[in-house]
RNA sequence: GGAGGGAUAGCGAAGUGGUCAAACGCGGCAGACUGUAAAUCUGUUCCUUCGGGUUCCAUGGUUCAAAUCCAUGUCCCUCCA
């Protein structure tokens, strides 16, 4: 079956919104935050861990395993799900992501990207179609539908040519999306530029997609140019629909996010700078390296509920990473991302009681950002 | 006792007359990271009041100029007895 949102609360004072999404593979609430498992798994997490930190969904990428191990045999596995053992909901990216860190703009046309594979340099060919077709065998739950997510700043003239291109590319891979239990979202593309976006949404919502994304955003520019792109391109989208805002995961851009209207997001910072020895905490974000942590036993973040934060300390962990030790790596990772997801447990209770901008204000009160 | 090799910044290790405050690696100290080419990348690491000052085991010497050449000493290593 189709993925089935429900939107059960409005904020009085925001645009912030209280529902859930059912799937196939279970029931999530939203706002919710989407561990990213690029190459089928969660970095350093295995599937019960992910459960644990109250993911209700998680994500993953067309793009590389379609590179490896192959969408087939994803496939004769039985889908992603059996292959990776994991039972809760899936979103697949379309590899749109991938054309923005790995393709040049010489690479797009509008056949599809040329690749060269980072792996092995073989040159490759991605269209709307292959896309979909990949995600079709991957069997997640909800699919992407393929885009082109332009860097910051373009011209004008670039990000017109590139919106109208996605929207046919959505149609393309729309019409050759063949998986009754899947879902599928459109992208919002249009940078920065108020009259794109208000196209590229009226354009993709016309094509009637299962949810709605809001790409183009986190790609280099600055904080008040992405909230504006965020209400550009959420302003004409149908309120019976989810709201995807893709890449973004700051814990200050979840509440700016929400603020605007978004159901979910997906970020690989919290486990990218786990693996690199930073945690989200309550006060802001700390690294675990530096030395004044040698002798702090104290935990990472002293109102976490996270298994990191309830049996280890700071020096412990800070011993860890200096040591290369991987558990390190794997407690922060489990820490910072259940850092987000309580954020977001604590704003879906929030703007269930009206009380949005409260909880954000108290956040922002304790969250220094340097 | 004999023969040979060596001592360079926190550690390892290049350099063997000037372009050397001295490559490179490690270690140390910081920083970056937003739909993951990322357990990655970047900066910094003798002292400094940023003008400069003091270094390459020690002392003396040769030279316009020495980490580099010579002498002596100290310590270490290898082989032979």
């Amino acid at each position: 079956m189709k993925i089935k949102y429900t939107l059960l609360h409005k904020d009085k004072n925001t645009k912030a919104r209280y529902g859930t999404i059912e799937t196939n593979y279970g029931k999530f609430e939203t706002p919710m935050f989407m561990p990213v498992g690029t190459q089928a798994t969660v970095k350093t997490l295995d599937p019960e861990e992910i459960k644990e930190i109250g993911a209700g969904i998680i994500l993953s990428n067309t793009y590389h395993l379609w590179l490896r191990p192959g969408e087939d045999i994803v496939s004769k596995a039985g889908g992603l799900h059996k292959f990776m053992n994991y039972d809760g909901p899936i979103l697949t990216d379309c590899g749109g992501f991938q054309v923005f860190s790995l393709a040049k703009p010489k690479d797009i046309s509008e056949e599809g990207v040329v690749f060269k594979s980072h792996i092995n340099g073989e040159k490759l060919f991605l269209t709307p179609e292959k896309s979909i077709e990949i995600q079709n065998k991957l069997d997640s739950d909800i699919a992407m539908s393929f885009d082109e997510c332009p860097p910051y700043p373009v011209t004008y003239e670039y990000m017109k040519n590139s919106v109208e291109r996605t929207i046919r590319w959505a149609k393309r891979g729309k019409a050759v999306f063949n998986n009754p239990n899947q879902s599928l979202f459109g992208i919002v593309q249009g940078g920065e530029f108020e009259d794109l976006r208000e196209w590229s949404c009226k354009e993709t919502v016309k094509l009637d997609f299962d949810g709605y994304s809001i790409g183009g955003t986190s790609v280099g520019e600055d904080k008040p140019t992405m909230y504006k792109m965020i209400e550009y391109g959420i302003k004409y989208l149908p309120e019976d629909k989810p709201r995807y805002l893709m890449g973004v995961g700051e814990p200050t851009d979840l509440f700016e996010g929400v603020e605007r209207g978004v159901d979910m997001f997906d970020c690989v910072l919290p486990t990218r700078l786990a693996r690199h020895g930073h945690a989200f905490t309550k006060y802001g974000k700390i690294n675990l390296r530096n030395a004044k942590y040698k002798e702090d036993f104290t935990p990472v973040d002293s109102t976490c509920d996270c298994k990191c934060c309830k049996n280890y300390t700071k020096a412990y962990i800070r011993h860890l990473l200096v040591a290369d030790e991987t558990l390190g790596q794997r407690l922060l990772s489990i820490h910072n991302l259940r850092f987000l997801i309580r954020i977001m447990e604590d704003i879906r209770k929030a703007i269930k009681e009206d009380k949005f901008l409260e909880l954000k204000e108290e956040f922002y009160n304790n969250y220094k950002k340097k």
